[in-house]
DNA sequence: GCGTTTTGTGACGATCCGAGTCAACTACCG
DNA sequence: CGGTAGTTGACTCGGATCGTCACAAAACGC
């Protein structure tokens, strides 16, 4: 990849952080240069060279170029490791600023949070992982993972494996059920008392080729918490879950279900316990595949 | 209901971070409350009901909110100890990427970067401290520092008094005038070899009062680099600085002379050194405005 | 069961900001 | 003195966002 320079990637990550395109543009230019005039770097950059100066200027009052009021004008980027020195300051505090802006504010509900009672769905790998930990944390006597890895994401990272390991130390069960070698390996590997079984649960993944979406981790934590994950390889967001922690809903009737297959070899008689359940068919029997 | 004025800072703030304005407001309204519905966010972030949707949507896929898909939909935010660490850490993974990226594409420019021979300008009061740090740093003999103390801004910050001091260290002669009580004393406490005079330099403060500039610092050092900086109380960017590297110029000698009145106490004759200088006037006077 | 209210989805116009172009003004050079 | 290059400001255009509306679907009350 290291083929032809992609100078628009920083391009691109300077207008996540607030610049302007031309900004940007002009602040790449002027880094791949000692200094420059507003030609050069309208050239370099292709920047129309009318709109380098205020370009420039506004990366002036950021303090991420010098300008030397000769004439022409010249103008020299700071070096890199200042300038994105600078930059992670001045976000830093925007997160403190934030943080106690958002906590100063926070109390105006008075009724008291009902927590866990229903299904939710919630978005982005780091925010899944988050919860998916949270489950693991409050395991009291089981947990069954289901992963489908062997793939780009990361869907083990180390705190959840260091959460499972700290989940066995305290004499709860782990079930794990992996889809992928090099998952199954890892997964043996950080977390010793595991309870590891390579599932009949190849279904999990993709029945239809048409389909862009895949399931990403399904988790169960004491018979009662459930997290299912899917992968989405379309270009809108990635991956999103959805889980509850509540006990008696239909996900956690279908998750069983799910889990059931791998499961009965380790616990057969779990499996009689939502039958019951299952058999009187739920509504949400999205997905029975014929 | 009641509108508290300071709620509006969080959502200034999740702005600068990419958010948009109802993603914004939504947000902080669900940070206000366990958890809400449509309407209720309506109400609470003076958002569209009809929009709500569209915002929390992208809040989700951002990981900061859990989405009930029941109905009506009930929404419900991550703690905000968890929002502001996923954001800080999505903008990390930025600063490194740009980091990478920037140094990876630097290389364009051949000719060799004739490093400081005339006056640059810059914003900042980030990049002016650094600048600054910098010209204390690589003081070899002589350093002089005039301050508009007494004051909002902090124009002494740590590491400059820091560099100041090791320069005391190293044998460098350190000169310092204070335009104010605070700072005089502060400068003295924390550079003990320091030579405090205060001068009569006080015509660097605003001496029309219409103006709404004034110097915040003035650096000599080595006689032979200058920086000088203004604070503009408009609304506009706060500080901006002029500097050179360069002996010569019209600026040093300029700068020399401005320091003069307090100096010749110290080492009269030094004025002399450039009186001469200064009266057939340089061909780098440039900006010879008036 | 029926009508009303609330909820969710989509579309539409208004508005704002940035991108891009142009022309005029100023400073430098021959 | 005229030509060239540098610099600034004003202008148009387009896309994104804001704000409103209309309508279908679902829940609720009678």
């Amino acid at each position: 990849m290291s083929k032809e320079p992609n100078q628009s990637e920083p391009i691109e990550i300077l207008r996540e952080l607030g610049l302007k395109e031309y900004e940007a543009r002009s602040f790449v230019a002027l880094t791949r240069v000692p200094q420059g005039s507003a030609k050069e770097i309208s050239e370099i950059a292709a920047v129309p060279r009318t709109r380098v100066y205020d370009a420039v200027d506004q990366l002036q009052s950021y303090g991420l170029v010098d300008v030397q009021h000769s004439t022409p004008q010249r103008f020299r980027a700071i070096p890199v490791e200042e300038a994105v020195a600078l930059l992670r300051r001045e976000f830093d505090d925007r997160f403190d600023s934030l943080r106690e802006s958002l906590e100063a504010v926070e109390p105006v509900g008075d009724e008291a949070l009902e927590s866990g009672a229903n299904v939710w769905t919630t978005g982005g790998e780091e925010a899944i992982t988050s919860r998916a930990t949270q489950f693991v944390d409050s395991a009291e006597e089981e947990i069954v993972l289901v992963l489908d890895g062997g793939d780009d994401t990361e869907l083990t990272p180390e705190r959840l494996l260091d959460q499972l390991r700290a989940a066995t130390d305290r004499g709860v069960t782990v079930y794990v059920g992996a889809l992928s070698e090099g998952t199954y390996e890892e997964v043996r590997a950080r977390v010793p008392g595991v309870e590891v079984f390579e599932s009949e649960l190849e279904w999990l993944q993709p029945q239809t080729e048409k389909e862009s979406e895949r399931i990403g981790r399904l988790l169960l934590v004491d018979r009662g918490k459930v997290l299912l994950s899917s992968i989405s390889s379309g270009s809108s967001n990635g991956e999103t879950a959805i889980w509850s922690d509540s006990v008696g809903n239909g996900l956690t009737i279908i998750g069983r279900r799910l889990l059931a297959a791998g499961l009965d070899r380790e616990a057969e008689n779990l499996d009689n316990a939502e039958r019951g359940a299952g058999s009187h068919g739920e509504t949400e029997g999205e997905n029975r595949d014929g």
